[in-house]
DNA sequence: ACCATATATTCGTAAAAACATATATTCATT
DNA sequence: AATGAATATATGTTTTTACGAATATATGGT
């Protein structure tokens, strides 16, 4: 289980922060969405998702060829509270304003098909 | 002025963050305590107060030989929601719970004369 | 089977952050 | 002005983290 240290590691990256935040505002997206937005290569977004994943920060799903990551919907309710506390630090700010205008104007995002997982969420603890 | 990825580097260091714990229940302590509560030697407290200062998160004050250290008052609200979200993700939680043991037990602690400076927050803004 | 696309990982390097130790400053007391 | 206590900073080193480039894996279409 993710600790306030850990978390905020993971959130000092502004790579991986500009990657949260997307997520808080699109939901889901996947590595080439977030790839375009922040106009990085793809190994780079990959590695920081990786370590988002691990310390389970988000959760990823495939769909086809590609993989789609979103705030991994068991975090802790006080890891809500910061994530988006961030959000609204970041809100219309530099550089995380124009991540969402380049995603938005980005050519050929993939068409995905929604699953909503909140019902395959079986909390098996106790 | 603070941003998101500025916040997140300051409390991605685990002496940083006990510290600001500590600020926050204890709401002004200095130097010797802080060393105390968190077992530390007092040049590795020091230098992470200044960072902690230098970025405006915390903010000192002078009163003889000592110096206090408190939440900087002028933070913004996104700022105290991720602080308070980590207050509560640490509550209890180890090492935070033992420090305030140790900060409980710590001999001769200066008294302080106790300043309310909420008064003298004059905001010359607008 | 082959090729293109999307994503992940590995590896060597470079930059950043934290550290311990030593030294400097500041204030109170005598 | 000399001493001691509290705090700050400087220095050289070690550890951690991020990086680019190359390579590997997985999927879908032909």
């Amino acid at each position: 289980m993710i600790d306030p240290t850990l978390l905020f590691k993971a959130l000092a990256d502004e790579t991986r922060l500009r990657c949260l935040m997307l997520m808080v505002s699109e939901n889901e997206l996947c590595v080439c969405e977030l790839g375009h937005a922040l106009g990085m290569a793809q190994p780079k977004i990959s590695r920081h998702l990786a370590m988002l994943r691990k310390v389970e920060i988000v959760q990823d799903r495939r769909d086809g060829q590609w993989i789609y990551y979103r705030i991994h919907p068991d975090i802790p309710t006080w890891a809500h509270t910061i994530i988006h506390g961030a959000a609204q630090g970041s809100d219309g700010m530099d550089p995380f304003r124009d991540d969402n205008l380049r995603l938005a104007e980005m050519p050929n995002r993939p068409t995905r098909c929604f699953i909503d997982n909140s019902e395959n969420d079986i909390d098996e603890k106790s």
